[in-house]
RNA sequence: GGGCCCGUGGCCUAGCCAGGAUAGGGCGGCAGCGUCCUAAGCUGUAGAUCGAGGGUUCGAAUCCCUCCGGGCCCGCCA
C-alpha cells in the first residue's frame, strides 16, 4: 500500500518536472539501513543523474520539492542522494489493524481466481519409512500447498507411489527370504529387510537374477507376485501416512504407478511422442531404443524406451505430467482412500474405482523433487513443448530442494543409514524432549494438556527446522536444530502466539475505537509495519515457490512481539485509550501469527 | 570433457533474481534483567577481508570473467 503511494507520488513529481522514469519505479525503492532515515528510499536520482547529467544530490532536492505527500506518505526527506519517504504511522496503523480484524482468518489471503494447481510431493518408494530428508520434501510441499490455497488457487496434492520399481522387487524378495523379521512399524520392517537384502544381493549373483525376474513379473502386471507387491506396498503406504499425518501433512490423491501403467496413458503418450520429429529410433550403441532428441532445446538426448521395450522413469514422468494437465485421452480410476485426521479426504487411483474427471486438469503443476533431478525434470518439461503443449510446459515448475545430510554423509536406503533418523524417530525424540520442557514450564497442568503441548511443540520444532532453510541449500541434520525450542524456532512462534492469547484471555471487554495517534513506542510501530507486510510475504512465497519465507516472517514477527511485550504493558497501560489500542494490536498479532502458523502446518496454541 | 547448485563472524542463516547509505537474525561466548499481561522471554556486548582474484559501475555480498572448496547431473541405472 505504502509502496504504491510512493510510486504514485514519484510518478506525479517526475511528470511535473518533465523527467522520464529511468526504469520501473518500484525497482528504485529500498529499505533504508536505519529506520530513522525513513521507511522507504528511492535511489532514482542515481539513474536520473546519468540521463540528465546533473548531480544526484541536486536532483534529489529538486525532486523532493515537487513531491506531494499522498496517501500513506507522511513526509519526504532528502539525505545525500536519496529521497526518503516516511510512512504516516497513525494512518497505517488504523488501516492495517482494520484490515487484519476484518479479514481475520483470511488475513494474508488473496483471491487469485479459480486456477488449479497440482502439487506433487513426498513420492517415496513404498518400501521404507520416511527419513528426515523425505520429511523435508513433505514439509516443503505441504507448506507450498497451504500458501497457494491462501492465494486463492484450487490446490490438489498428489503423492506418487512407485510400486513397480526395483526397490519393490528387492523388498518382495527380502520378504520371502528373510524369515525372522525385526519387530517394528511396518515401513521400518520393510526398510530394514530391504537394506539387509541389498547387502546379500551384492554378494550373490543368483539373487540378482531373481530380482530381475520379479521386476519383469511386476512389469507384466500378472501373477502372485503382483498381488503380494500390492499388499506390501499398500501396508507400507499406510504406515508412511501415519508419519505424514503426525506432521500435519495431507494428500488429496495417491497416484500408483501400477495404475498409470495399466491405464494406457504411457502407451498413448509414447505414441504421440513417436509421431513428433524429435523422437527417433536409437542408433549405434542405442539400437533398438526410442530416443528423445532435444538438441534444438539445448539439452542432451534422452532414451525413453529401452531395447527390451520397457519405458524408463523419465518416460513415465512425461506421461504423468501430461495427465496432471488433463492432456491425455486415457484416464485413471479413483476411489476414496481415507479421511485424514484434519477432516480432509484422500483419494487413491484404483483399478476398481469409479472414473471421475475431477483430478488432474491442472493449470499449473509443481513437482517437489530433489535438486539432483533437475535434468530429468527439464526433459519432462521440454517433452511437453515437443508435443506442442507450450503453455503446459511453461506452467510446469520443479521445486528443487537439496537433500538432508547427516554429519557423516548422505542418507542411504540401501545401506540403511536412515535408522535412527526416520521422521518417526526424530518426531518422537522431539516430542519427548518437548514433554520435559512442558513439564518444567507448566508443572501443575494436567497430563493430557502436557501431552498435547509436547506433541505440537515437538512437531512444530521439526517442521520449522526443515522449512526455514531455503530449499536450494543442503541441510546437515543436527539434533540441536530439530530440537530447538529457542527463539527463531517453531515453538518460539507458537509461544508468542500463546502469549498474545494469554493477554486477550484476561480481559473481558476488548475492541472499541481508539484515537489513531495513541501509539508512541517504536516497538508498536514496528509491529504495525510487520503486520502490514504479511500479505506480501504470502504472495511472494507463492510466486517464487519459497516456502521458507513464511517461516522467516513468523519468527521475525514473534521476535518483535516479544520485544513489544517487555516494554509495553497492555492490560495495565497508562490510559484506557492506550490499553484499548494495544489490545487491538495484540489481537492483530495473534491473528497474523496464527495465520502464519497455519500456512506452515503448525498448531497455533492458546496455551503452552 | 559439458552443465547446474552451494560457499556470508566459532556454528546456522537472511539479503543475491530486480546493484545503492552502517551486511540483518539466531545459536554459542561474555555482562545484566525475577513483586508486574506465559523467563520457551528481554537488554547490552564482543565477534565478518560476504571463498579468492580480476572486471563493469559514481557505487558490488548482489552483475560478468577466472580460480579454489563442497555437492549434484550429463546411464537402455533406479
Amino acid at each position: 500500500m505504502f509502496k504504491h503511494d510512493v510510486c504514485d507520488a514519484l510518478k506525479a513529481a517526475l511528470s511535473k518536472l518533465g523527467w522520464k522514469p529511468p526504469r520501473l519505479l518500484e525497482d528504485t525503492l529500498e529499505k533504508p539501513p536505519d529506520p530513522k532515515l525513513g521507511d522507504l528510499a528511492s535511489t532514482i536520482c542515481f539513474d536520473l543523474a546519468k540521463s540528465l547529467h546533473k548531480s544526484p544530490t541536486w536532483l534529489a532536492v529538486e525532486l523532493s520539492k515537487v513531491i506531494k505527500p499522498v496517501g500513506l506518505i507522511a513526509r519526504v526527506e532528502v539525505v545525500g542522494n536519496y529521497v526518503n519517504f516516511f510512512v504516516n504511522v497513525p494512518k497505517l496503523t488504523e488501516l492495517t489493524l482494520r484490515a487484519v480484524e476484518e479479514a481475520d482468518e483470511e488475513y494474508g489471503h488473496l483471491k487469485a481466481g479459480k486456477r488449479k494447481v497440482v502439487i506433487e510431493h513426498t513420492s517415496v518408494n513404498p518400501t521404507k519409512p520416511l527419513h528426515i530428508g523425505h520429511g523435508r520434501n513433505a514439509v516443503i510441499g505441504d507448506t507450498m500447498a497451504r500458501v497457494l490455497r491462501a492465494l486463492g488457487y484450487q490446490v490438489e496434492v498428489q503423492n506418487y507411489i512407485d510400486d513397480m520399481g526395483r526397490q519393490v522387487a528387492e523388498t518382495l524378495l527380502a520378504n520371502q527370504l528373510i524369515k525372522r523379521k525385526p519387530r517394528a512399524k511396518f515401513d521400518h520392517v520393510l526398510g530394514l529387510i530391504y537394506a539387509e537384502m541389498h547387502r546379500r544381493i551384492g554378494q550373490d549373483a543368483k539373487l540378482e537374477e531373481r530380482v530381475r525376474g520379479i521386476l519383469a513379473e511386476l512389469e507384466r502386471g500378472k501373477g502372485k507376485r503382483v498381488v503380494t507387491a500390492k499388499r506390501l506396498t499398500q501396508r507400507c503406504v499406510e504406515a508412511n501416512l501415519e508419519t505424514t499425518d503426525r506432521l500435519g501433512v495431507s494428500y488429496d490423491l495417491l497416484v500408483w504407478e501400477s495404475d498409470i501403467a495399466r491405464s494406457g496413458i504411457l502407451v498413448e503418450v509414447l505414441e504421440r511422442l513417436r509421431a513428433t520429429p524429435h523422437v527417433t529410433e536409437g542408433t549405434g550403441e542405442r539400437v533398438g531404443t526410442l530416443v528423445l532428441r532435444l538438441a534444438d532445446y539445448g539439452i542432451d538426448d534422452k532414451v525413453l524406451v529401452r531395447s527390451d521395450g520397457t519405458a524408463v522413469y523419465t518416460a513415465r514422468d512425461i506421461a504423468y505430467q501430461l495427465w496432471k494437465f488433463g492432456q491425455t485421452k486415457s484416464g485413471l480410476r479413483f476411489r476414496l482412500h481415507s479421511k485424514r485426521p484434519d477432516g480432509s479426504k484422500t483419494y487413491t487411483t484404483s483399478q476398481r474405482g469409479k472414473s471421475i474427471a475431477r483430478f488432474g486438469q491442472a493449470d499449473k503443476v509443481i513437482n517437489v523433487v530433489g535438486a539432483e533431478q533437475r535434468f530429468p525434470q527439464r526433459v519432462v518439461f521440454t517433452a511437453l513443448k515437443v508435443l506442442g503443449l507450450e503453455q503446459e510446459s511453461q506452467n510446469s515448475h520443479h521445486l528443487a530442494y537439496e537433500h538432508v545430510w547427516l554429519p557423516s554423509g548422505r542418507f542411504s536406503g540401501r545401506k540403511g543409514t536412515w535408522v535412527g533418523f526416520s521422521v518417526d524417530d526424530v518426531v518422537e525424540e522431539a516430542v519427548t524432549r518437548a514433554h520435559v520442557v512442558v513439564e518444567e514450564h507448566a508443572p501443575k497442568a494436567g497430563e493430557r494438556f502436557k501431552q498435547e503441548a509436547a506433541e505440537f511443540v515437538g512437531v512444530g520444532a521439526v517442521r520449522y527446522s526443515l522449512l526455514s532453510t531455503s530449499p536450494e541449500k543442503r541441510i546437515t541434520f543436527r539434533w540441536e536444530d530439530a530440537l530447538n525450542f529457542d527463539r527463531n524456532s517453531g515453538p518460539a512462534v507458537q509461544y508468542s502466539h500463546a502469549r498474545a492469547c494469554s493477554i486477550l484471555r484476561k480481559v473481558k471487554r476488548r475492541g472499541g475505537k481508539h484515537p489513531s495517534d495513541v501509539f508512541k513506542l517504536p516497538q508498536e510501530a514496528r509491529l504495525v509495519k510487520l503486520l502490514a507486510r504479511f500479505p506480501e510475504v504470502v504472495r511472494e512465497a507463492g510466486e517464487k515457490l519459497q516456502p521458507n519465507l513464511p517461516a522467516l516472517y513468523a519468527a521475525e514477527l514473534a521476535l518483535a512481539f516479544n520485544t513489544f511485550y517487555e516494554v509495553a504493558p497492555v492490560i495495565d497501560a497508562e490510559t484506557p485509550e492506550l490499553r484499548a489500542a494495544r489490545l487491538r494490536l495484540v489481537n492483530c498479532v495473534r491473528i497474523t501469527l496464527r495465520n502464519a502458523l497455519e500456512l506452515m502446518g503448525m498448531v497455533a496454541p492458546e496455551r503452552m
